[in-house]
RNA sequence: GUCCCCAUCGUCUAGUGGCCUAGGACAUCGCCCUUUCACGGCGACGGCAUGGGUUCGACUCCCAUUGGGGACGCCA
């Protein structure tokens, strides 16, 4: 049974980077009819918060995911919060220790620091020296009962680690690179490479997919696992995304969380579709795709191994390939969330709403597009902009308006759109003008700007009443025109 | 600096020795559709980092160079 793991750990929002490697666990999972459990890593006791921790919960349930096992969900290797763990990972450490495959270590972190620097100066790649691998059993025992907390490192012995990466193909670790390492601090927590090594097997994980940057880690977390007499799991790694400047997803360099990518207005289904193009190529050409679609199609063997980087400009044509295709409901659900608690929920009707959200729906990348857009159909224009200025100067613009407006009286205070249609006939027989000459005029009175949504639907989603008004502010403003033309 | 990884259009990628005159997607530009913009359709632009091998034949295999990235914590 395959049993993969997703581990965020709360000390932040989850963002792409997270999301994406969380995604293809859950697709190789599923895709596999196999099991994917969460699991909360706080064993940074200083850094971890609750909020973080239900923020993730969240953020995840909102994507779309579905855990088999984890905090919520239960399940029988648990606790699944490291925090809860301690007593296993205490025992852990025992066993190492009784079988001299790790020894307690009385240097200080300023120490360590020093010895650091100065391998870093002279062009050397940091390794513990291992001056506290040699104490005497005495020794330690002395220092232990004289108040001094150690740390606890892994012995590490030269040796050479092999193993097949799902998406690397083999690898080779000299051990000589490796000094030995810290896998309990001095408080007697453990560190992430100790308890990630011992819950992988005790939650018997049977594949480990995580980010590149994760590889030098598994080495180490492969001996450590050896060392306890467990069979290590299969190790897949992925390739990082960048940002613009190339450089690992930082929040300098637009990495966003996925609260912030919900505010934006992104479709979770658009995320997770964008994010599994980053690193995966679907077998097929077709790139739009649900989240059962890539379940189907999802395999490691696809996986690239050049890092990518991340780019808004893909992330907003497919998430508006995803709006385009959701049910009318969905999308009118989805946009009403969105604009929860603007000021267009409750100054229009229902039905006036629900209309111009459709007509704009063509015109719109994600949902955060629509709130300066519904200002721009609803607020009265001001007529300064260039391109306004450019329509109003042509002599048959107002025309064009006057002629609308006198067919627009002619009807009840509601038309249809096949009514609309009717009238733009009219208008354009008499005034004998068609295309730009007779729609852009009337485009710039309606919105003030020189692209937007089809004309039809949204004169009829604005109405007879703001169209009048609008006009009529139009017409003013090209006969102020003209008298100050004409003083001149 | 040391170790590790990577290298196809600006970006994401297809490509596993002949199907490649290198395919698709985003972006950009043009045309068409729409009596307008957008949506949609069609098309253009644009790439195998360099140098050596191996081979009858290399984008594909090997080596080097160059370039980029990652890891070098009592962070995860």
């Amino acid at each position: 049974m395959t049993r993969v793991r997703f581990a965020p750990s709360p000390t932040g929002n989850l963002h792409q980077g997270n999301i994406r490697t969380a995604l293809f666990n859950y697709l190789f999972a599923r895709h596999q009819g196999g099991k994917i459990i969460l699991r909360i890593e706080d064993t940074d006791q200083e850094r971890s918060q609750t909020d973080f921790e239900a923020n993730i919960f969240a953020d995840l349930r909102w994507l779309g995911f579905t855990f088999d096992e984890g905090i919520q969900e239960g399940g029988e290797v648990g606790p699944y919060r490291q925090s809860e763990r301690l007593d296993l990972y205490k025992k852990s450490l025992e066993k190492l220790i009784a079988e001299q495959k790790a020894y307690a270590c009385f240097c200080t972190a300023d120490e360590i620091e020093v010895e650091r620097k100065r391998a870093l100066a002279l062009g050397k790649s940091y390794r513990y020296q291992g001056k506290c691998r040699i104490l005497k059993p005495e020794e330690t025992q002395e220092k232990i009962q004289s108040g001094i907390k150690p740390s606890y490192r892994f012995k590490v012995d030269r040796d050479i680690i092999k193993f097949q990466d799902l998406v690397y193909g083999e690898k080779v670790f000299d051990t000589e690179n490796i000094g030995d390492f810290i896998i309990a601090r001095s408080s007697e927590i453990p560190v992430y490479l100790f308890a990630c090594a011992v819950d992988d097997c005790l939650m018997q994980i049977t594949h480990v997919i995580r980010g590149e940057d994760g590889m030098s880690n598994t080495p180490r977390q492969i001996l450590i696992q050896r060392a306890l007499g467990f069979e290590p799991p299969q190790f897949g790694h992925l390739p990082l995304i960048l940002g613009a400047d190339h450089t690992l997803l930082s929040k300098r360099n637009g990495s966003t969380s996925i609260s912030e990518l919900k505010q934006k207005g992104y479709l979770p289904q658009a995320i997770l579709n964008y994010l599994a193009l980053l690193g995966w190529s679907p077998p097929e050409a077709e790139e739009i795709l649900s989240l059962d679609q890539l379940i189907q199609q999802f395999d490691l063997s696809r996986v690239a191994r050049s890092s990518a980087i991340f780019d808004w400009g893909k992330l907003d044509h497919i998430n508006q390939a995803h709006m385009l295709r959701m049910s009318e409901t969905d999308y009118l659900t989805f946009a009403k969330k969105q604009l929860e608690g603007s000021s267009w929920i409750s100054s229009l009707s229902p039905s006036e709403l629900d209309s111009l959200l459709f007509t704009l729906r063509p015109n719109i990348k994600t949902f955060n597009d629509l709130s300066p857009w519904l200002s721009i159909l609803l607020v009265l224009p001001e007529y300064n902009s260039e391109p306004a200025q450019e329509a109003f100067s042509d002599p048959t613009a107002k025309k064009v308006l006057e002629s609308l407006a006198a067919l627009l009286q002619e009807h009840e205070a509601q038309l249809k759109t096949k009514e609309f249609e009717n009238v733009m006939e009219g208008v354009k027989k008499q005034t004998k003008l068609k295309g730009k000459k007779l729609f852009f005029p009337i485009r710039i009175t309606l919105t003030g700007v020189h692209e937007g949504p089809e004309l039809i639907p949204l004169m009829s989603a604005l109405g007879k009443e703001r169209i009048l008004e609008r006009i009529q502010r139009a017409i003013e403003t090209i006969q102020h025109k003209e008298s100050a033309k004409r003083a001149v």
